[in-house]
DNA sequence: AGAAGCCGACCGGCTGGACGGTATGATTCT
DNA sequence: AGAATCATACCGTCCAGCCGGTCGGCTTCT
């Protein structure tokens, strides 16, 4: 298959995609919407995608892409030491917080489309997540610690998500205070060893 | 507002739009569909629910509400003692894993189906999770190591509904096992204290 | 050079079907 | 009887995908 081609043209409407999706809900997300959102025909977008579920898979595709750029940066810039990969998705996750939440919310929202429209457009985003993985088991430290803390954190976009947590900075906040409670005990555990 | 009422034929439609939405996928979940699979007619059907969102709705909180009354029973069991609410959890989840994959698959179909409708629906989901939630901070132990491992367990469920993690018994095995390993840590540390 | 032919990008109207909801009649229960 | 519980038929809307057509740039032939 031909490698998707990065067009100005078709980034716009990816754009268009996720600005409909984020700001005006799942179910208004139709090629009109989107269409309009990116000043553009519905022809037009057609055109660059054959269909709604090309859309909305190239939109997982591009995110995935981008999600596993930025962790494994995250992850390279911790020193080498015990549940590393937990250590730098904290470290991204707090450090810029409110970015954090913004990326968060619309990737989510974009899998819940992928999701309801058809599963198997999620596929990237489980590359993505097996990739994270196979990182953390492959930590200095202890890998169940590891792999807690990664499912921890992904327990934590989830819930933010769907709205089961309060969305308050507070909250958030000390979830995250938790969540590095558990990543300092257990470097201090493998130091004293 | 009038209590929900729970008609034996209230219930079987609700089985019904679970079903459909398990088997045949969020998109397929449509008035018809649904009262085709409970051997209702659709008048029959909008004469108990009276639009899709209200029959979203009360199968959110039907769902809420069964998995309030599994989790409190499950850490009901659990004889006290710190991260007693993750222990629970992880007791029911490991117990009856088979079942527990069943019905957490459901649930969090019915989950993403609802989201993707409306988010509102999810309000009763949201109300048992901070209940859930309000219980972990409530325990002996450290109240950072409840909240992790609460939201790891959701992680995982996530995860595994998203099909980001490979759904093979062993892998979720794995994953348990790391969890058991975060509580057992937790419970060893609190009793030499 | 320049006319002719071509091709990809894009437009916008259209349609056919699906789907949520309504209106009204039939049937059963109390 | 009369209320509750359905069934049947139907309506209006919305939306994904299609299709004929336009425009501009690029190549090819003369």
């Amino acid at each position: 298959m031909d490698r998707d081609v990065k067009t100005p043209a078709r980034d716009a409407v990816l754009n268009a995609a996720e600005v409909v999706i984020d700001r005006d809900g799942v179910a208004a997300f139709t090629l009109d919407a989107v269409a309009k959102e990116a000043g553009v025909s519905k022809g037009g977008l057609l055109h660059h995608f054959p269909s709604k579920d090309a859309l909305l898979l190239a939109l997982v595709t591009r995110m995935s892409d981008q999600w596993r750029g930025d962790y494994e940066q995250a992850i390279a810039s911790v020193p080498a030491g015990p549940v590393r990969v937990a250590r730098g998705l904290l470290n991204a996750c707090i450090a810029d917080a409110e970015g954090w939440n913004d990326q968060m919310r619309r990737s989510g929202k974009v899998m819940i489309a992928a999701m309801a429209a058809n599963p198997a457009n999620v596929k990237p985003a489980r590359e993505a997540h097996e990739n994270l993985l196979r990182l953390a088991i492959q930590d200095q430290g202890p890998t169940w610690a590891s792999e807690a803390i990664v499912f921890a954190m992904h327990g934590l976009w989830f819930s933010w998500l769907f709205g089961l947590t309060d969305a308050s900075p507070d909250q958030l906040a000390q979830i995250r205070a938790s969540l590095q409670k558990v990543v300092e005990r257990v470097e201090q555990e493998a130091a004293m060893r």
